[in-house]
RNA sequence: GCUGAUGUAGCUCAGGCGGUAGAGCACUUCCUUGGUAAGGAAGAGGUCUCGGGUUCGAGUCCCGACAUCAGCUCCA
């Protein structure tokens, strides 16, 4: 779900130069009320802006309501901004008397020739590239949300800082506005709305990463799960089904056992191991595994593309902060596949793994809310990564190549690959705008070797096929949450675990209601019925405000006895249809996948 | 893992300075009710996340664990 756009009276660019200037107020007013804190970094981020402090004790909340006050203050007497430059050594030795030596790192770390530019408002001067907006007086509206810890230069082997982040705008009205949508942004919020609508819960005993799919939720996973084997089967996908752990030689060969140790649950440990102790592991990948389906026979050229897939359970030991909700847990299922292919073949396959995820977002209704990323290694950080930099360039290099001739819109991402290949990986932020992978499709020329995956050629030779590793609606507990946002918890009509709700007004019309409720179910309809005779004005909104498709009242006195009034989520009040009509329309719109 | 906050009934929350728990909604039973958040009566539900400690006495103070949330780091 993409933040919705507030609209500001300036320009985007404009805003950023005004939250930037925000930032250096928030910092101006800091260092009145904190003298002793240090100064990092302050940019303006899409939302807002945020300031970096090194500071003893961390910022309270009533810290936060004073800092803001203080930079109402210094808004409200309007301080010009003057830039100036100084040469290095100046600069450094004027940010060594400001007692401030996070400036002063930065200030080293600039390139040669590079100038040296500071703002200075009234008392307070702070390093900057600026720009800036010619006076504070230009914020009219400041607001800051909260304080957290970051760590000095994104590294977690630096300190931690005291990060405070906050918003600004040119107008009281666009930070309302804004401040609205924040709370709207909650109310979405899988982590809430999915617990309200009971379709996951949590439990302190069984940890945490580890939600409990409710049986509506569970049902929506099913579907989904149901229905991209389905689409997988009509691409030539072979189904295997693995085990969910294997011994530490299995993850050896792959290179877990060196590369991805820390995110593994193992049972036992390298001591054992080494010992020659049996050690098995959980499955935090499906690759390997199905690599053994592979090797179970000699392959021929005429095999290939050989495509695996797989509705795989995996594991991953997160660190505990890294947990959240349906979003990021520590056992998930994912519908993995890999293809065995030959080179010239690659392209064809990797295509066909796109046009599959497209298609599925885009029945979904999320294809118009991610963005391609293609992820690649990190060149200074080779530990992380098996093969040499040849192999990585010109992987890379052919992957490049695929999706520019596909005309693919993406950013480029260096770090991101995987440690045995590069990635196209499609992002989705969700209601927060943080931005998480949904799906990803890589190519991998590394692993067939490893574990001695081999072709017989047209030529008599021996070959390793290349390896596309590939996900198609990535995994199921992300892509529910994801769903819960984008729909608010109103699922299309074909996904909703409860598709009809149908209430009776009387319990004369109960029997007949149990007729309509077993009509509906004999077509595939999931109905609920409820025979509790009340009042329905409260049920239709209690039954979470048009979350369910079809609301079915039971008898009209004004027509007939046995009449059933229907109103639909979507088109409103459909007034009295009879079961067979209504079973027929929700019938095509589950056929058709209407959102 | 790091920084901070939080943890009281199914949900949302009250419980000043320690004296063994309350509200609204939901739930159960009954009465009334053929219509868009109706009314009434009665009732059930909590070892105050868990474990230690201080104290005559802990929901309340201290320590630790666990879980949840925000951010950082990491990642599908």
């Amino acid at each position: 779900m993409s933040e919705v756009k507030i609209k500001p009276e300036m320009s985007a660019e404009e805003l950023r130069v005004l939250r930037h200037t925000a930032s250096h107020v928030l910092a101006q007013a800091v260092k009145k009320l904190f003298p002793s804190a240090k100064l990092a970094i302050g940019p303006a981020i899409d939302s807002g802006f945020y300031y970096d402090f090194d500071v003893a004790q961390p910022f309270t909340a009533e810290d936060l309501r004073e800092i803001e006050k203080e930079m109402q203050r210094i808004i409200k007497r309007g301080a010009k901004l003057e830039r100036f430059v100084l040469p290095r050594a100046e600069a450094i030795a004027l940010m060594q008397e400001q007692g401030e030596p996070y400036k002063v790192e930065l200030i080293e770390d600039l390139p040669e020739g590079e100038e040296i530019s500071f703002y200075k408002m009234e008392d307070f001067t702070d390093l900057c590239a600026g720009p800036h907006m010619p006076s504070t007086g230009k914020v009219k509206a400041v607001k800051l949300l909260q304080a957290a810890g970051a760590y000095w230069r994104g590294s977690e082997k630096n300190r931690m800082l005291q990060r405070i982040y906050g918003t600004a705008f040119d107008n009281r009205e666009a930070l309302e506005a804004h401040l609205a949508q924040l709370e709207e942004a909650k109310r979405r919020d899988h982590n809430k709305l999915g617990r309200e609508l009971e379709l996951f819960t949590t439990s302190e005993v069984i940890g945490q990463g580890l939600p409990i799919l409710l049986p509506k939720g569970a049902r929506v996973v099913q579907l989904l799960q149901r229905w991209v084997e389905d689409e997988e089967e009509q691409r030539g996908y072979l189904l295997t089904k693995s085990p969910l752990m294997a011994k530490a030689d299995l993850y050896k060969i792959s290179g877990h056992w060196d590369h991805y140790y820390e995110g593994m649950f193992v049972m036992g440990d390298k001591e054992m191991d080494a010992r020659g102790e049996e050690v098995l592991a959980l499955r935090p990948m499906t690759c390997p595994f199905q690599f053994q389906a592979y090797l179970n026979r000699t392959r021929s050229y005429r095999d290939l593309p050989l495509r695996y897939n797989e509705t795989s359970t995996l594991f991953r030991n997160e660190a505990s902060g890294e947990m959240h909700g349906l979003i990021r847990v520590r056992q998930f299922t994912i519908s993995e596949g890999h293809l065995a292919c030959r080179p010239d073949q690659v392209e064809e396959e990797f295509f066909g793994c796109l046009e599959l995820a497209r298609h599925l977002l885009d029945t979904l209704g999320l294809l118009e809310d991610v963005s391609f990323r293609f992820s690649k290694w990190d060149p200074n950080n080779r530990e992380k990564y098996i093969g040499d930099a040849a192999d990585w360039e010109r992987t890379q290099d052919l992957m490049r190549g695929i999706l520019d001739r596909m005309g693919l819109a993406y950013t480029e991402a260096e770090g991101e690959a995987a440690f045995y290949g590069p990635k196209l990986d499609i992002q989705m932020r969700n209601v927060h705008g943080k931005e998480d992978t949904m799906i990803t499709i890589q190519i991998d020329f590394q692993l067939a070797e490893r574990f001695g995956m081999t072709y017989t050629d047209s030529d008599g030779q021996k070959k390793f096929p290349v390896i596309l590793h590939r996900t198609s609606v990535g995994c199921y507990e992300r892509t529910l949450a994801l769903l819960i946002e984008k729909y608010a918890g109103a699922f299309p009509t074909w996904l909703a675990p409860v598709q009809a709700k149908l209430l009776t007004i009387t319990e004369r019309c109960d029997d007949w209601a149990r007729e309509v409720a077993a009509l509906l179910k004999s077509h595939g309809v999931r109905v609920e019925l409820d025979l509790r005779n009340e009042k329905i004005g409260f049920k239709i909104r209690e039954s979470q405000v048009e979350k369910v498709p079809y609301m079915l009242v039971m008898g009209d006195k004004e027509v007939e006895d046995r009449t059933l009034a229907v109103r639909s989520r979507k088109e409103g009040d459909l007034g009295v249809m009879s079961p067979e009509a209504l079973v027929a329309k929700i019938v095509e719109e589950i056929r058709t996948k209407a959102r």
